[in-house]
DNA sequence: TTGTGTTTTATTGCCTCC
DNA sequence: GGAGGCAATAAAACACAA
């Protein structure tokens, strides 16, 4: 057991015993009357009244005494410097205070417990916004996912329609075939990719301002340098807000386009990820 | 007035550090 | 082994709704 305990005499868990002889309570350092401990303080008094000592005094609870809001700001005050007590410290605020030091500890103690608590739930507080966010962007994505996987398949089918009916596509036919569908097409692939393809880095892209259009953070996006390794391009940004020179304070539109070295094209999903090769 | 929930003060037991 | 910290808990003090 810590010693040093038992300042209010001895207990049994929860059933504090007060020393005394019967008429006298120990309070805060000091035997009272028992008639005088028994005239209670309302917790809520004028700030006068709080801040009378003697009105205080007067009014003793026979128990646990609560402190004074002069006693528990300059506790607040010590906390604040420093939220570990040091025994010189604690008694020279007890003297102040005109508390025990075991007050003082207890107090620091308790005060420490109710920082923790509130840190916890600050700390949750951060965590869930944090978790919210992500969610939302991981749905965007997901939902920006579908949308283009539902675009390559229509494509598909119309490149087959269009050229051969019930047969596979040569390659050397397909890639024309893709970028003519594409330009056609409302949905977010509707970029004129010869303008970027013919003209190399130089050229400019041309996007249609009236379509819906994806925003995709180029650097931290699943669509990064790494997974357009080989590509003929990439879109790298495309958006709602029109943007006469293709560029914002957010980076250029197709400001990174890869051109191929490989000779074939393909298609090619893996996983939730959809890439997007085309060979020359 | 009374029942109930919250806050504050204090104790107990365990743990760590020196 | 003593001192001090912490978690769990008790119980008084207090607020507040019914």
């Amino acid at each position: 057991m810590e010693s040093g305990r038992l300042f209010f005499g001895s207990a049994c868990r929860g059933n504090m015993l007060f020393l005394g002889n019967g008429d006298s309570v120990y309070r805060g350092g000091s035997i009272i009357s028992m008639e005088e401990s028994s005239k209670k303080r309302p917790f809520f008094s004028s700030p006068e009244e709080l801040f009378d000592e003697e009105y205080y005094d007067e009014q003793l609870p026979e128990k646990k005494r609560r402190l004074t809001p002069e006693q528990v700001l300059l506790l607040e005050k010590s906390f604040e410097e420093e939220n570990k007590l040091e025994p010189e410290r604690k008694t020279e605020l007890a003297k102040k205070l005109g508390l025990q030091p075991r007050q003082v500890a207890v107090w620091f103690q308790n005060r420490r417990a109710r920082w923790k608590t509130k840190q916890l739930e600050r700390d949750y507080d951060v965590l869930k916004s944090s978790y919210d966010a992500l969610l939302s962007k991981y749905d965007s994505i997901i939902k920006d996912n579908e949308k283009l996987k539902s675009e390559v398949v229509a494509l598909n089918e119309k490149l087959l329609a269009k050229e051969m009916p019930g047969e596979a596509l040569p390659e050397e036919k397909a890639v024309p075939l893709i970028m003519e569908l594409a330009q056609m097409s409302t949905l977010p692939f509707n970029v004129k990719l010869e303008d970027r393809l013919s003209s190399g880095s130089g050229g400019s892209a041309v996007v249609d301002e009236d379509a819906p259009q994806l925003v995709v953070d180029s650097v931290n996006s699943y669509f990064s340098a790494e997974n357009f390794e080989g590509c003929l391009a990439r879109v790298d940004r495309v958006q709602s807000s029109s943007s006469e020179d293709g560029s914002d304070d957010g980076g250029s539109y197709f400001s990174d386009v890869f051109v191929a070295p490989e000779p074939e094209h393909q298609h090619h999903e893996e996983g939730e990820a959809l890439y997007w090769w085309a060979w020359s």
